[in-house]
DNA sequence: GGGAGATCGTCTGCTGGACAGACGATATCA
DNA sequence: TGATATCGTCTGTCCAGCAGACGATCTCCC
């Protein structure tokens, strides 16, 4: 019924398994919002690119593809089903009549808020072995942490000086 | 040059965006790992076949696959390589002649203990936004999270009593 | 003003990996 | 002994992801 981490104290030298921690965390947070997401396009990832762009409003689609860590070329007919079920909206932009803006509809506001309530609870189920100031702790040192990370691409920097006023 | 994360406070409601941090900085550990074990079939997954095969000696293929969770049949080949270049090698079992034992080999050992080193300076990269205490914080609360998640596989409970002496 | 180059979003193929299914060999249990 | 399950392997299929090209547009420099 529970994984056992890594032995890592068997060598003496092995990094305590961040590689292996992340991998599996992230493999059953996965599992639990799709199944949380069932309703919603492409399950967990439409509600990753859902809330990204009504938090965030990034600038362009490439940006919010970047951020996301998906392909353009996904990222395209990604948003094509959001579209198609009213969640978000694609509005030319007036300032680059190249790019589009990628908005939230009301529908979709209220979707996401619906959404949020059940991978909320899904979160907590998946810590359920932490206690709550643990949790806490947990989100925040991941948050730093990758925001710390070298993204690669300077085009997060763009949605950084974007997001941050 | 750095990222920002998510405005999770822009709406209020949204949960802290454990899935976004932990998509994020596995992509760039993947991404610094990769880099570090170029010399390793299947980069840094065969890095994590061959530590996992050291430190937990599963007892079977199976049940390191599941560990790791890698598809069985894509095992098979993943091991191929590894014993080919002779870092593994698969014992018959001599409880059970369907099973192979998969056991580290000297040369592996040498490998892994060097790939270690790098891995671990990999780490420290990805982390170094965060000062030494925390970055123990978040590998031993990760590993405690990571390990309280239910695995939905029971093999995982016979790799726990195998391991735990 | 006009041309060169870069960028945005889209579309088209291709390819590699993931997965289902079947298989022989073996273990387990009735 | 026979029925059923498991282990590792192999085969075939399928799909997500990536490279590349494209028209439209922006930006910069001549």
């Amino acid at each position: 019924m529970t994984a056992t981490a890594p032995a890592t104290t068997a060598t003496g030298a092995g990094p305590s398994p961040l590689g292996w921690s992340l991998a599996a965390l992230l493999r059953e947070w996965s599992a639990e919002v799709t199944a949380a997401c069932v309703d919603v396009p492409h399950g967990g990832r439409g509600y990753e690119v859902l809330s990204a762009v009504t938090r965030e409003a990034p600038p362009t689609q490439a940006a919010l593809a970047a951020r996301l860590g998906i392909d353009r070329t996904v990222m395209t007919y990604l948003l094509d089903e959001l579209v198609g079920c009213d969640l978000v909206e694609r509005r030319p932009d007036p300032a680059d009549r190249r790019a589009r803006r990628i908005a939230v509809t009301d529908h979709g506001r209220a979707v996401l808020a619906d959404l949020d309530a059940r991978v909320r609870a899904a979160e907590d189920r998946l810590l359920a072995g932490l206690e709550p100031a643990e949790r806490d702790a947990l989100r925040h040192l991941l948050a730093r942490a990758a925001t710390g990370a070298a993204p690669h691409d300077d085009r997060c920097a763009v949605v950084a000086r974007v997001v941050e006023p």
